[in-house]
RNA sequence: AGAGGGAUGGCAGAGUGGUCGAAUGCGGCGGUCUUGAAAACCGUUGACUGUCAAAGGUCCGGGGGUUCGAAUCCCUCUCCCUCUGCCA
């Protein structure tokens, strides 16, 4: 959530800002927010000197019944008759106009950073690095989702009549090299100097609030709709909520949390075509980094995240390519994305494996997640990204890597294997 | 799941209607003493909001209520602990 005081001491930027995420009607948005602002803290003012008022008399009548001048004790109640109305009619009006301004903020996206290039869609993103040698197949080389049937390595059909569409199961050598990714991607991170967490796999409303999935992106979450939890769409969301309301002592920064989880998504409405196979999935593991950072080198952190995800990649063997994404593709709460993409050799497609985002103070205004800054409280930096999505290397794995022979396996992973080819 | 007991500042822990934002201890910070350190002693030490700075306002798990006045009384929710049951 933007800050109300950024926005009005940054009028012309906000609405620049807000123009190059989309936003129709941006100059109205902001003036909008100011005007509720205002209204708040008028309203504010005049219900904190009317509670002053009356909190005063009351003290009087504390000392006055203590002296035993009970006579002068009544008088000085019926005076606060009306100093309570008011006060509770102000405070109806404070609540009213605060649920209208939070609400209001809700819905304006974050600020991109000023490197965004300007767009509408996916065709305006920016190539800024293209790697690795994109593999010549051999005759009659296959898609992934050919070659996981004929090597039975992951079995839709069987998800379907366990589960549904979108939750295959890996099995033998498949499962093996999930694990394997798992812990080598683990195991990266931990080297880099992330801390490893666990999380829960579910969250509660007010964590998906703090990271920005609710209220704009309802829908995509899976629901339990008894216990009003949602099946995480990215470990993102409990890693970051670890440090919402908190103030984060100088000591413990930066922080860099490193977590696997599997993750949900219901991708409501987006079948279609490109969704065949490991493409798309409602359920897939994915390991993801986070880091808490002081404003002055969040930056600094993203280059760090980013070389860390080309080295997974280059480690891997995979052709990638890393875009800087236009102010119309990215997510709502980012200030700045790259995607990386790994070349799938046999569908001759580019596919998104990790997305590497700094939300500046977006995120940590809304978690309130903050530092002291020479005895003043200041909103921390948040960044995170994948490090990396499973499903998808997975299938650059095997197109890429298919020989007549069989799947050769990165030599990276053979360790975390125990076998070189599928 | 049933019965009972709890939730107070960084931590421990007092406070059952009125100068309580909250005793005390520990921890932290500053100082005295010391060659230095420890000990001892003195002082200081929550968050949010507001302001140029103040004043003021809010916060004792969350929400609601009673009252001129609530950490304290009532209702409700959540969480924790103990015992019983169940269970990977």
């Amino acid at each position: 959530m933007l800050q109300v005081n950024f926005i009005k001491e940054n009028q012309e930027l906000t609405i620049a800002g807000l123009q190059k995420k989309n936003l129709p009607n941006a100059e109205e948005a902001v003036s909008k927010a100011l005007e509720l602002d205002q209204k708040r803290r008028d309203t504010q003012k005049e219900l904190d000197d009317t509670l002053a008022q009356s909190n005063s008399i009351s003290k009087q009548i504390g000392m006055l019944m203590k002296e035993g001048k009970k006579e002068e004790a009544e008088q000085a109640k019926a005076q606060t008759g009306e100093l309570k109305s008011k006060s509770k009619e102000l405070e109806e009006v404070l609540r009213e106009v605060s649920i209208e301004l939070t609400e209001h903020l809700y819905t304006l996206p974050n600020l991109p950073h000023e490197s965004v290039p300007v767009g509408r869609s996916a065709d305006d993103n920016e190539t800024v690095l293209t790697q690795g040698e994109i593999p010549k197949l051999h005759e009659g080389a296959k898609p992934h989702w050919e070659l996981i049937s004929d090597y039975d390595i992951v079995d839709f059909e069987l998800g379907n009549k366990v589960t549904g569409a979108g939750f295959p199961f890996y099995k033998g050598k498949g499962a093996r090299i999930q694990r394997a990714l798992i812990n080598f991607f683990l195991d990266e991170a931990i080297a880099a100097g992330y801390f490893e967490v666990q999380p829960p796999i579910m969250i509660n409303e007010e964590s998906g609030y703090g990271t920005g999935q609710l209220p704009d992106k309802e829908g995509q979450m899976y629901e339990a709709t008894a216990d009003k939890l949602y099946l995480i769409p990215t470990a993102e969301v409990p890693i970051t909520n670890i440090y919402r309301n908190e103030i984060i002592d100088e000591a413990n920064l930066p922080i860099k949390n490193v977590g696997y989880t599997p993750c949900f998504r219901r991708e409501a409405g987006s079948w279609g075509a490109h969704v065949r196979g490991l493409n798309r999935l409602h359920q897939f593991d994915k390991v993801e980094i986070v880091q808490i950072r002081k404003p002055e080198d969040s930056y600094q952190a993203l280059e760090e995240m980013i070389d860390h995800v080309k080295g997974l990649l280059e480690k891997l063997e995979l052709p990638y390519r890393i875009l800087r994404l236009c102010g119309g593709d990215m997510s709502f709460t980012a200030a700045i994305t790259y995607d990386f993409e790994v070349y799938s050799a046999a569908q001759e497609r580019w596919l998104e494996v990790s997305s590497v985002s700094n939300f500046e103070d977006y995120q940590a205004n809304r978690l309130k997640l903050r530092h002291k800054v020479d005895g003043k409280t200041q909103l921390l930096h948040t960044l995170n990204g994948s490090a990396l999505a499973l499903p998808r290397i997975l299938a650059s794995i095997l197109e890429n890597n298919q020989t007549p022979e069989g799947i050769n396996i990165p030599k990276v992973l053979q360790p975390y294997c125990g076998f070189d080819k599928i």
